[in-house]
DNA sequence: GCTTATGATTTTAC
DNA sequence: GTAAAATCATAAGC
């Protein structure tokens, strides 16, 4: 029998004496199990089990002493192997409990929500599918864009910081696992380590890494939730229109009662007249349409002052064209021609009007024809179903333009041609709600 | 502080 | 997809 085979059981003697086997490593007596044969040998191998165990309990240098006593010890090389097959062993029983863990259902739904937030994965050209998302629900293309670029900019801020964080920790990751290794190869002079041993070394601590990374990401997600959240308050925050812009708006609102669903180009007029979005625009028509349905008595005098003005504005139109005529060279004979003063129809009157009257207004523009101008535009006051009788006296607005469902009449229906005998009281079926 | 007005959002119907 | 209707949330007036 050789001195290993010999050494193999004694140890197995030691064990089976009652001492457990410890993380893969023998846990020896402090002295050996004095054998039948009483070999000193055993005496020996004890010594340099217990010179094992207790190393750690000494000083550095101690231990390093001992660490280099035992490396040249003439039994080192015995001993090494039989470690190596205890460990071996025992290996196999704790190799069941260190599966892989499942992916932890947390964790993937704190990486995909990072991932749908644009806070990981592929840069979206510093933007955010959620906050497009969010301004587009909002129905505007180019709407909320401060709110939006606001956003986006924290958000890429938070990106930055979790990015910057996130490689942090990988590095101090790769660093700490690095240094563990060369510390178990080290130590694998010493004592038997495998590789799946070191492996599993790893497996630890890029696990307990990622325990730490998960609290970045759950931070990260949380302060994307809020200022999300902030973002969508913002959003929501009222702010009044200025009373120009309302005046504006109202103004389209009650010259276009018949039809009041301005078009795109004229939502985007309007927009920029007013200062506002076109799906302000839009929003504000919404809610007009609706509230004036809804009470049709409580805009009457609204409806009347802004008939009443548009008559005004349309009466000093009319005058200043008369005057400029008049100054003018009756000779001048631009009548007819595209320049002059065009009032096509109902659904573009307001414009025109605003055109006449307003900054865009110009003189040289409302030229000659001054009594087909008047005619076109008592015509076209009158389409407009708010005040038919403005020139001629009477009431300034009868609210006929809502059909008995509580809708609008189609807009290629004008009001002029709706039964005059409907009154305020007969169109109300609707007011119910 | 309460009420009303009003802009924005969401839900529903077509 | 769009508009109506309902609802929410805030500004403004008292």
């Amino acid at each position: 029998m050789d001195d290993q085979s010999r050494m193999l059981q004694t140890l197995a003697g030691v064990n089976l004496a009652g001492h457990s086997v410890q993380g893969g490593m023998a846990l020896p007596p402090p002295h050996g199990h004095e054998g039948a044969d009483g070999d000193g040998r055993k005496q020996d191998i004890g010594d340099i089990l217990h010179q094992i165990m207790t190393i750690t309990d000494q000083s550095l240098d101690e231990a390093q002493a001992k660490k280099h006593a035992l490396n040249c010890h003439r039994m080192k090389p015995a001993l090494f192997s039989v470690l190596c097959e205890i460990k071996e062993k025992t290996g196999l029983s704790i190799r069941g409990a260190q599966e892989e863990d499942p992916p932890d259902p947390q964790l993937m739904r704190l990486d995909n929500m990072l991932l749908a937030e644009g806070v990981s994965g592929p840069e979206k050209g510093g933007g955010s599918a959620a906050a497009a998302a969010a301004a587009a629900a909002s129905g505007g293309s180019s709407d909320n864009s401060i709110e939006h670029s606001d956003y986006r900019a924290k958000l890429t801020q938070i990106r930055q910081i979790y990015h910057t964080e996130l490689e942090k920790y990988e590095q101090a990751c790769n660093e700490f696992t690095t240094h563990v290794m060369n510390l178990l190869r080290e130590q694998s002079r010493t004592r038997p380590i495998s590789p799946k041993e070191i492996e599993r070394m790893v497996g630890i601590i890029h696990r307990k890494f990622s325990s730490i990374q998960m609290q970045l990401k759950q931070s990260t997600c949380e302060a994307v939730m809020i200022l999300r959240s902030r973002f969508l308050d913002a959003r929501r925050k009222r702010r009044n229109f200025s009373k120009q812009a309302t005046e504006i708006l109202n103004e389209y609102f009650y010259s276009h009662l018949s039809n009041p669903y301005p078009s795109e180009e004229a939502k985007e007029e309007l927009a920029k007249k007013c200062s506002i979005t076109v799906s302000q625009v839009s929003n504000w028509f919404g809610n007009k349409r609706i509230r004036y349905k809804k009470n049709i008595g409580k805009f009457q005098e609204e409806a009347n002052l802004y008939a009443a003005k548009t008559a005004v504005t349309a009466a000093h139109a009319v005058a200043a064209a008369v005057q400029n005529n008049q100054t003018n060279s009756p000779t001048t004979p631009n009548s007819g021609s595209s320049g002059s003063f065009n009032l096509p129809n109902s659904g573009d009157m307001f414009m025109n009007m605003q055109s006449l009257n307003g900054d865009s207004y110009q003189g040289s523009q409302v030229g000659a024809n001054v009594q087909s101008q008047v005619d076109t535009l008592r015509h076209v006051i009158s389409q407009t179903g708010g005040y038919s009788d403005a020139l001629g006296g009477g009431s300034l607005y009868s609210p006929h333009n809502l059909n008995a469902n509580g809708g609008w009449q189609d807009a290629t229906t004008p009001s002029s041609v709706t039964s005059p005998t409907e009154g305020p009281g007969s169109v109300h079926s609707d007011t119910s709600n």
